[in-house]
DNA sequence: TTTACTTATCGCCATTTACCGATATGTTAG
DNA sequence: CTAACATATCGGTAAATGGCGATAAGTAAA
């Protein structure tokens, strides 16, 4: 059976995920090279502040990892989280629809 | 290469799936039955009007489906567009991250 | 036709979200 | 230490969301 707490899981990883701007971020990683705030920022043509809350709700929901470099804070998703959520979510609807 | 209205269209998915009362409401559906706005709205805990609105939204997004019978709207969630919409999402994010 | 019933829509309010510019914090370079 | 730079946080605003009760719209029964 599904739990609440699972519900509310999903539902703060969905919502992470559930941004145009978001999704724009997650898909600069292709290559899986880590990027800087400023690099993300400018890719996705949104202001600096921004940008920084978007990572920060990213983060916050599990989705992406950072780390300091110097100055710099390098970003890059978490995809074992990422793809694994997905599994499970994918698996929880199979039974009920 | 994934295109700007993907991302809009997997946004608007991603939202609609993106609250706790809207999985719930899927998750009532395991029995693959039809169920009636009031059966859901009592199921779920929510006001009938509230409840209304999850509706409009999730079939909106084509989460769901419905039909009328009699004075009741019998609905049941689009099994194949939720598991195709999910397997494009996973899909697209196993190649960037 | 009137009544009862089911669902959708409306008006309202509170909360959250997205965005920005400005500023604070922290780090490296000079 | 100071300056320059990168990122995070703050304050503010506009829009979206979620909830409710009340009401409108549609249908079936009497």
């Amino acid at each position: 059976m599904t739990k609440k707490t699972d519900l509310k899981e999903m539902e703060g990883f969905i919502k992470a995920l559930g941004s145009e701007n978001r999704l724009k971020i997650l898909m600069l990683f292709m290559d899986g090279r880590e990027r800087t705030v400023n690099e993300i920022t400018h890719a996705v043509g949104i202001g600096q502040s921004t940008c920084s809350e978007h990572l920060a709700v990213l983060k916050k929901a599990g989705l992406m990892n950072s780390h300091k470099m110097g100055k710099e804070v390098l970003y890059l998703p978490n995809r074992d989280v990422i793809l694994g959520m997905l599994e499970r979510i994918s698996g929880t609807l199979k039974q009920c629809c």
